[in-house]
RNA sequence: GGAGAGGUGGCCGAGCGGUUGAAGGCGCACGCUUGGAAAGCGUGUGUAGGUUUACCCCUACCGAGGGUUCGAAUCCCUCCCUCUCCGCCA
């Protein structure tokens, strides 16, 4: 969420960043006409309190000296009518206010690139070849199945469309791509590791930005008012909700291995074969809170983070920096890392870094208390996959295949799957 | 799910309906003291909003939301959370 007074103060700015984004938000003007009506109210209302303080004080006085006092009650009855009523006109506003400022995104960064879609994404680096195959090559569907390492028909039966059951040497793979990464961020990237709930409440859902405005994307609970996560994104930036963390502490980070769940309502007719967009998808999420000052860094970091598990994997593969229209609503700036998938003869998302400066933070209320004193700031939140483990899989699978249709596996994965070299039927 | 107890500042912990934003303690910061440290002494130390160049000042906040009252941390109602016991359960 932006800070009122910062719009207040910086409109220009706002409009200019606004602008850059494309989507309907809450009129700028109206709203800062009704926060001026809003502080008017708040004024005079504060005012007559100030008045109302000091009469009751009075009232206690003339008490306890056992003289009368119903000129001072009475004075106040009447104040007290018109701080009602000026009370619930400044709530009314508040609320508009707050659920106007929910509907606005964030400003992406000055130095992103302009465009509508992916396409005008841009390219910073890239890491590693294409695998040469001589051969005719299959995809990750052909292969899974015929290694008997996913069933996406009994999978069909069990929930829908869009899930799937990992089985035997599959079912296997994927716990130990799970555990690599997490033991990698971990151990070598100094991320502590978080096991949270997968099921979170409607503040929860506020705090990172999913609600009010993309409910359509979430499993609802139908007795109870709780959502599956979307993303570990949720409830690990609401570990700190509400709180204020000290400055020396600085970056926090944290890795997380939670099941996700999305209605992918959107993307209809998307993605509909395979395992690429799926209900439930495994995923390691990388979150930092980091100070203001050096969250640009933190997110340099964060995406080389995610790119060591690549590069042991030795997956070829490429990191763009999204353009404004390809932003999420609350992120200022974004990375992501895409994966060759040689089936489709081209590159597909593993990982999204995102640094939110203090856009979350305002809507969680994250805060730092600076060590040299004055009031606390708002923290910068970040995060990004590190990495996505159903297209993980995929990758594996279809880079690592071999012309007689037997996978190879990674070396580094090889201890999670007590040194098996090699998928075969 | 049933019964009971409780939720107060970074933490512990007082608090009769009337200058209580809140005693006391711990912690922390600064200063004095010291060769240095500890101890001791002194001072300071919540958050948000409004106003202000700044200081000041004002308003709100004692789990959340309502109510009673001239006045509520204190009384009443609803909800949430924690703990104990019982039930159920992996």
């Amino acid at each position: 969420m932006l800070d009122i007074k910062f719009i207040r103060e910086n409109i220009q700015v706002v409009k200019t960043g606004l602008e850059r984004r494309n989507g309907k938000f809450p009129d700028l003007d109206d709203l800062l006409r009704q926060e001026e009506e809003r502080r008017e109210g708040l004024q005079e209302s504060e005012q007559l309190k100030n008045k109302k303080k000091k009469l009751s004080a009075e009232v206690g006085k003339l008490k306890q000296q056992g003289q009368d006092a119903s000129k001072q009650m009475d004075e106040v009855k009447n104040l007290n009518v018109f701080i009602k009523e000026l009370d619930e006109k400044v709530e009314g506003l508040e609320t508009i206010i707050h659920e106007k400022l929910l509907g606005i995104p964030n400003l992406p960064d000055e130095n992103i690139p302009d465009g509508v879609d992916e396409s005008s994404n841009r390219f910073i680096r890239e890491w590693g070849t294409k695998p040469d195959f001589t051969g005719e090559s299959l995809n990750h569907v052909e292969l899974g199945e015929k290694l008997g390492l996913i069933d996406l028909k009994r999978a069909a039966k069990i929930s829908g469309a869009r899930f799937a059951v990992y089985r035997g040497a599959g079912a296997a793979l994927l716990r130990g791509l799970i555990n690599f990464m997490v033991d990698v961020q971990t151990q070598e990237n100094g991320y502590e590791e978080l096991y949270p709930p997968f099921l979170v409440n409607e503040e929860s859902l506020l705090g990172t930005g999913q609600l009010p405005k993309f409910g359509e994307e979430l499993f609802a609970m139908k007795n109870d008012p709780l959502f599956l996560i979307p993303t570990a994104e949720v409830p690990v930036t609401n570990f700190h909700r509400d709180e204020i963390l000290e400055e020396e502490s600085l970056p926090v980070c944290y890795a997380a291995y939670t099941p996700c769940f999305r209605r992918e309502a959107g993307s209809y007719g998307k993605d509909t074969q395979g395992l690429i967009r799926q209900h439930q998808f495994d995923k390691v999420e990388l979150v930092k809170f980091s100070k203001p000052e050096d969250s640009n860094t933190e997110l340099e970091k964060l995406v080389q983070n995610a790119e060591l598990i690549l590069k042991k994997l030795n997956l070829h593969y490429r990191v763009m920096e999204l353009c404004v229209g390809d932003l999420g609503f609350s992120a200022a700036k974004t990375y992501d890392l895409e994966v060759w998938l040689p089936s489709q003869n081209t590159y597909r998302e593993i990982s999204s870094c995102s640094n939110f400066i203090d856009y979350q933070a305002r809507r969680a209320k994250i805060r730092c208390k600076k060590k040299t004193g004055g009031k606390p700031e708002f923290v910068h939140t970040l995060n990004g996959s590190g990495l996505a483990a159903g297209r993980l899989f995929v990758a594996i699978l279809e880079n690592y295949q071999n012309a007689d249709g037997t996978v190879t596996v990674p070396e580094a994965i090889r201890p999670y799957l007590q040194g098996r070299e090699v998928l075969s039927t």
